[in-house]
DNA sequence: CGTTGACTTGACGGAAGTCAAAAGGTGTGG
DNA sequence: CCACACCTTTTGACTTCCGTCAAGTCAACG
């Protein structure tokens, strides 16, 4: 499997072989895996490893205390769950486990390692702190200005961009394992009234979405119904084309396959599908 | 004038007399002010100076094609507008002011100065952008989870807290210099429903609003009012009203990661000065 | 004064919420 | 291989919160 961290960090900047390498070797350390539901980090608490999330798919999320809960970001492989750590006390909200997903555990001290081996690495973790504050007041704008279909259509649209940049699409079809209640939280909407904007979305022959795999059929005009502006993302490289990005992924993910590095993590993870 | 600037970081570290000179320092730059409703920064535009308010109040604001307008952050005396400037090639969003403001132009070498110059000014400007974060997330939930009350008495307590903070507060009263359009547009409800939304507040006795100033009349009740649950605003060392967090800041990062940290700072920066 | 910008009010409509209950899937155990 | 349990999705009737679109008030100000 290829480093999706290295895909996503290199929408920003292109690294020499030496600071792929440093990346690839982030790989190596301990991976745990976690089921559907499982709380990956707890609110409060005080970590000491950084996860990077490596397969699945994970949600910021905070439940209220009358059991009223809020998504407020997704984590696709290659994103980083916990980078407060180096600050802050505590996680001030959950990560959980949409579905089975696999984390590599670095230790921090690793990262910082990087951080003054690598003014490159240290710019694009940089990047994707500033990337993910961008991601988040567009959420923001969803739930403040946008109707039900707009906003999902949003939510679709930018999960598509973000899972080509790491390579994990296949002609705009992407797994997309949550349920509609999950949905429902993240949208700030209620399940039935997700239920009815869904097939509308799909009416309109925007979009497939079963068995936990998402197909955009015609991209174009989700971005359309999502009013989306691209721009938040901050992806240097590309972004407008939506093929290019899919094409330069498709590059990384041939030429990480390559690495030795890369082949082993394939082992690893190939294993744990296969265990299901 | 004190220096709001360190009064929040100290939220975080109390710092040693050299660091509070340095930050005193930051208040002799050129400083530039702006009318209510001057954009300060725009979306797109390449920053080459950071903008520190000094006094106003400013907002975070983004305007979709057919008009619609979110604010997605208020920026109170003390707030980095654009911290971002130093790894993104532009703005994703406008900084607006929503009132008469004054802001110190500091140039951003300055800013890199301090990075390698502090460990401590260093750290305590990390958490201020993760604690940006962290309010953005609980905007979230304010959109999607609470309604119209509860949102806005959200909003309302936690401007209570930042600023008293910075020490722009007596007894609980401020100035917040907004009107009922903007509060619309932060909390993305319409004009007419906010006001309605105000007068219940009032009617219940928790806050007055007029002339531009809000007094928060009780603030426990208005506390409860918002289901507001504190932590994301990572006051280590006091968030006065609520439970006290243990002072200790400074075990979070040992001495050897501070210098770490400093050291991979200083590649950064300098990188970036290169690279332009 | 008259104009302007902000606040207030009300009638009406519509998008989304609530609360069930039914209908599909899927996996497990008998 | 069926049966059952369980989870998700779907559906529908009814409610409510909030939006829309005015019109109207008020205070500040030129």
């Amino acid at each position: 499997m290829a480093n999706s961290l290295t895909m996503k960090l290199e929408q920003f900047i292109r690294f020499e072989q030496l600071d792929r390498q440093r990346l690839d070797r982030l790989l190596s350390f301990p991976t745990k895996t976690f089921a559907r539901g499982d709380v990956i980090i707890e609110e409060g608490k005080e970590v000491r490893n950084i996860h990077l999330l490596l397969t699945g798919l994970a949600a910021r999320a905070k439940v209220l205390a009358d059991g009223r809960r809020q998504i407020m970001a997704f984590l696709v492989p290659g994103d980083l769950c916990d980078v407060e750590v180096f600050v802050l006390r505590a996680m001030d909200h959950n990560i959980v486990a949409m579905t089975d997903t696999t984390c590599v555990l670095i230790p921090a001290e690793v990262i910082e390692g990087l951080l003054t081996e690598s003014s490159n690495i240290t710019k694009a973790l940089w990047w994707g702190t500033m990337v993910d504050s961008g991601i988040l007041r567009e959420w923001i704008i969803d739930h403040g200005r946008r109707g039900a279909r707009e906003q999902i259509a949003h939510m679709f649209y930018e999960m598509l961009i973000r899972h080509r940049i790491v390579g994990e699409t296949t002609d705009d079809s992407f797994s997309f394992p949550i349920t509609q209640d999950d949905l429902a939280d993240a949208t700030g909407l209620t399940p039935p009234h997700v239920n009815k904007t869904l097939q509308e979305l799909r009416a309109a022959g925007l979009i497939e979405f079963k068995n936990k795999v998402l197909t955009v059929l015609d991209a174009q005009r989700l971005r359309n119904a999502a009013n989306y502006e691209s721009g938040y993302l901050h992806l240097n490289r590309t972004e407008k084309g939506d093929h290019e990005v899919s094409e330069r992924a498709g590059d990384l993910v041939s030429a990480a396959k390559q690495s030795m590095l890369g082949r082993a993590v394939h082992n690893v993870t190939s294993a744990i599908k296969h265990s299901r």
